[in-house]
DNA sequence: ATACTCACTTTCCTAAAGGTAATCCATAAC
DNA sequence: GTTATGGATTACCTTTAGGAAAGTGAGTAT
């Protein structure tokens, strides 16, 4: 029995471990989230508005993560009727579910700054 | 009030916003996280432990990371008196706030798996 | 005709991540 | 004395991330 609960425990970590690592690549790199966080808390956007938005983010980066993520089914990218034209970005039902991994990005980094601060 | 709430809004974006590259810049690569999650199940670990537990890394990046680790106050490290000599890493308690990233990053690779295959 | 805007794309470049393989050092066993 | 172990380090190399700066092309306004 206790074996047994042994064995179940090392399938778990080896499980978690493969998934972490799948969810470590698809997510890598320093703007993916940066971007969804600002189609969070914005909804959504336009190239300009994003690009305002994530920092000192270049035009050649954001474009080249907007196509990995729209790839991965995260973002949706629809072409406006607008002149001149727009585009729009919006987070798909599926990112809905790295909304949890970010703001548990978010408060450990708020925690981080206020412990080494305090150091 | 509705602009206010908006001040506000904005306000809170951007902290997060900071907040979050903050803990991406903490956390980026491949093997920290992976590093950590290890830790989380199997408790204090020697290196060869953590060699065989984190699949595929080499001793050179784990060694790579185990110390960037340490330099944050993630992890501590302490060479025992055995023959040979050995050495236990364990996390801090600190570190423990990560585990609701590493936790929510299983959950969604988990999820992203499963929507994957089934398309 | 000129200039401006949006949404990119292209070229060029550097720094960093990370992999392979070999080596090192102390100790201990064979 | 040779080999094995634990915990690394070193040298070397390739790949990738990502920044800077400039250009593109369609449409609009002046």
């Amino acid at each position: 029995m206790a074996q047994e609960n042994c064995l179940q425990d090392i399938e778990l970590y080896k499980k978690r471990s493969l998934s972490l690592k799948d969810a470590l690549e698809l997510l890598s790199g320093k703007w993916k989230l940066v971007v969804l966080l600002h189609l969070y808390h914005h909804g959504t956007s336009r190239f300009k508005d994003l690009q305002e938005g994530c920092v000192s983010i270049s035009p050649k980066v954001l474009s080249k993560e907007l196509q990995n993520l729209e790839i991965n089914q995260l973002i949706t990218r629809t072409v406006n009727n607008t002149k001149p034209v727009t585009v729009s970005y919006a987070i798909t039902e599926h990112a809905l579910e790295i909304e949890p991994v970010i703001m548990a990005l978010v408060e450990f980094g708020m925690k981080h700054r206020v412990k080494i601060t305090a150091a």
